[in-house]
DNA sequence: CGAATGACCGATAATCAGGT
DNA sequence: ACCTGATTATCGGTCATTCG
């Protein structure tokens, strides 16, 4: 039989029931009276003929669509990951989540937004990367509701809000960390300072060194994506004349902290002996590999509800975090239109003492 | 021939009606 | 008056038919 064709009509002949009972017992059973008799015979002649729900006439009459499109810049590592948890929790709340890369290309972006929108989505979930400011304006005025999330330094009034990890505050316990672990010299490599990301790490970085007046015992590095770490592993040692470490490495991101720490282990230097290292985004492997490796937890599951609730019901702001202990940090602070989810460091062997 | 009209897709919300 | 279930208008677009 193909269940395709099978609409309430016909559950409605089977049942000898209207449609909009059909309809009232397969959608509605808690608000609307009906007689247990009814409920059975419906249900009964729904399962019979194999009918399944038609979400597209649905909307068509609720003038909702019940989907949600969530754009990123790409789907490797950190993206891939919050687009599973965001899809769940979409779901949760009876959502469906359509999930687009821009790949960082305008054009792309375009098509993806211009895609979604006719679709009618009920609301945007956007990453800072994904968008310009022009095209964010420009859904934000056609009124559809709109969440952005990882999105520094944007400007304030262009979304209803967003929800951002703070990893520029992490990078700050990042230099403390490495420092309290005796690193006489800490150094930051990341992919490029034009990068958004790059930047609120970069900064953080920065930041920490000048809380700690050590400066002066720090530096900054660009690594383009094909690069030898040997070099600079080679310039590091050079520049402190073999006798000051260990040394403290704090890396945009896993990828990078495991290429530097391999490179260094593959020229017989001692982790966390004399290198320390440590990335960001806690992936799956940083808890197995060995040594294990010091990272930056990111909270995706509050960061994917706390963005779905705002963005599901503008008007009701994030309540203020609670922390759930005293000596936990708070879980995330608002500012304005602007969540910071506090992302704790995840301590292991690659900066153990 | 192009323009205007109306039926239609499937489900739903609002309204209505029949039976107790 | 209260239940329960039926009727009807409607959503937004497409396509076939009719009209001028």
């Amino acid at each position: 039989m193909k269940n395709r064709n099978i609409t309430i009509i016909d559950v409605a002949r089977e049942a000898q029931v209207s449609t909009a009972t059909v309809s009232n017992v397969l959608n509605r059973k808690s608000n609307i009276p009906m007689a247990e008799e009814t409920i059975r015979k419906v249900e009964e002649a729904a399962k019979n003929l194999g009918y399944r729900r038609n979400v597209l006439a649905a909307s068509l009459s609720k003038k909702h669509s019940y989907e949600l499109g969530l754009l990123l810049p790409g789907f490797a590592g950190y993206f891939g990951s919050f687009a599973e948890v965001m899809e769940s929790a979409a779901h949760d709340r009876g959502y469906r989540l359509a999930v687009y890369s821009t790949e960082s290309d305008p054009m792309i972006e375009k098509r993806h937004l211009e895609s979604l929108l006719e679709r009618r989505v009920d609301g945007l979930l956007c990453h800072g990367l994904a968008m310009s400011h022009d095209s964010t304006r420009a859904i934000v005025s056609d009124g559809t509701p709109l969440v952005l999330f990882n999105a520094w330094d944007w400007p304030e009034d262009i979304a209803i809000g967003a929800v951002n990890v703070d990893f520029r505050q992490a990078c700050i316990y990042g230099v403390r960390h490495l420092r309290e672990q005796g690193c006489e010299w800490v150094g930051y490599i990341g992919p490029s300072p034009t990068n958004a990301t790059d930047i609120q790490r970069r900064g953080g970085f920065i930041e920490g060194t000048r809380l700690l007046r050590i400066e002066e015992q720090s530096g900054c590095f660009v690594i383009p994506a094909e690069f030898d770490y040997g070099t600079l592993i080679d310039q590091l040692v050079a520049l402190h004349n073999g006798d000051r470490y260990p040394i403290g490495i704090l890396a945009f991101d896993d990828a990078m902290a495991y290429r530097f720490l391999m490179k260094a282990m593959e020229k017989g230097y001692r982790i966390p002996g004399q290198f320390k290292v440590m990335g960001i985004n806690n992936s799956y492997y940083a808890k197995f590999s060995y040594p294990g490796l010091t990272s930056v937890d990111i909270p995706y599951d509050l960061q994917a509800n706390l963005a779905l609730d705002w963005l599901l019901s503008p008007s009701a702001p994030p309540p203020p975090s609670k922390p759930s202990s005293p000596d936990i940090k708070e879980p995330y602070s608002i500012v304005g239109t602007t969540v910071n989810i506090y992302a704790p460091l995840i301590i292991r062997g690659s900066t153990g003492a």
